[in-house]
DNA sequence: ATGACTAATAGCATTAGA
């Protein structure tokens, strides 16, 4: 079972890409962030076509998440849950469209198989200090409350999505470039950390131990070119998932096509029970 | 150096991203 996530950065602009990518690397699952766009004009029939069932929590000019279950492998997705309960920065702003949480379902010959999903975008938090910022380290409290809760269960599940931090030193093309970034931060940083302390199994990290994956280039100064990247896009795993973890990887190449997000699709794939 | 790109929405710029 191959799960993804592929920050996609506005699916009017990004469809002919995503469908390509799906069409090429078929995973079981896909979560998307920063659709950008309502939830009336989202494109479901497209990827219905391709053999994916989606379920999108959207949102007018940015954020917006989604999930695809591969159907024609005999996925489907039911969605658990929308939001987290933490209003936007700004004076009055509401909630904004950065979680959802559905079980994706097989039915097989030892019966019904069920896998906790979560696709998450994570706010940037810059820039700091401010108000963006204090909501970053209270959205990933929210986040952290919400994984004991989904661990408490002790179902397999996985968390995934555009964390916005850079996890370790070893994580970022130069240190120095991103020093005072809220990407990495102390406050971000150790908040990611006690997740993982808490038991949940970073997949990219546990198979690249010394680090020197990136996820994200920048659009501006050539930084893809120069392969000045990050690390910002996780996978988390509950133990029943990490015990079958095989292989992860990111489809580096897609960054570099045309009209190409600045993200590049992140993947872990898992052994069958 | 708060620049450099890119997308969305509403325009003849602004907000947001990271």
């Amino acid at each position: 079972m191959k799960i993804a996530t592929y920050n996609i950065n506005g699916i009017k602009a990004r469809l002919p890409r995503l469908k390509e990518w799906l069409t090429e690397t078929r995973p079981a699952v896909a979560c998307l962030q920063e659709v950008k766009s309502q939830d009336k004009d989202f494109p479901a029939a497209e990827f219905e076509e391709l053999g994916y069932q989606p379920i999108w929590h959207g949102q007018k000019s940015f954020n917006g998440v989604a999930i695809l279950a591969d159907t024609k492998a005999g996925y489907s997705v039911q969605e658990v849950k929308r939001g987290l309960g933490i209003d936007g920065p700004k004076e009055g702003e509401g909630e904004q469209s950065r979680y959802l949480e559905a079980d994706i379902v097989k039915d097989g010959a030892n019966g019904t198989e069920r896998t906790r999903i979560v696709c998450i975008y994570l706010p940037n938090g810059n820039p700091l200090p401010g108000p963006k910022f204090d909501y970053k380290i209270a959205w990933m409290e929210k986040l952290r409350a919400r994984m004991l809760e989904i661990w408490a269960e002790e179902i397999p599940a996985a968390v995934l999505g555009d964390y916005n931090v850079i996890p370790e030193d070893d994580d970022v093309f130069a240190v120095k470039a991103m020093a005072s970034d809220a990407l990495m931060q102390p406050e971000s940083r150790s908040a990611y950390a006690r997740l993982l302390a808490d038991g949940w199994c970073d997949a990219v990290r546990t198979l690249n131990p010394r680090g020197g994956v990136w996820t994200y280039w920048d659009y501006q100064a050539g930084a893809w070119q120069r392969d000045h990247g990050f690390r910002i896009d996780h996978i988390l795993l509950s133990p029943e998932l990490a015990d079958r973890l095989v292989a992860v990887g990111v489809d580096k190449e897609h960054r570099g096509r045309e009209k190409a997000s600045d993200h590049a699709p992140t993947w872990a794939t898992l052994r069958d029970n």
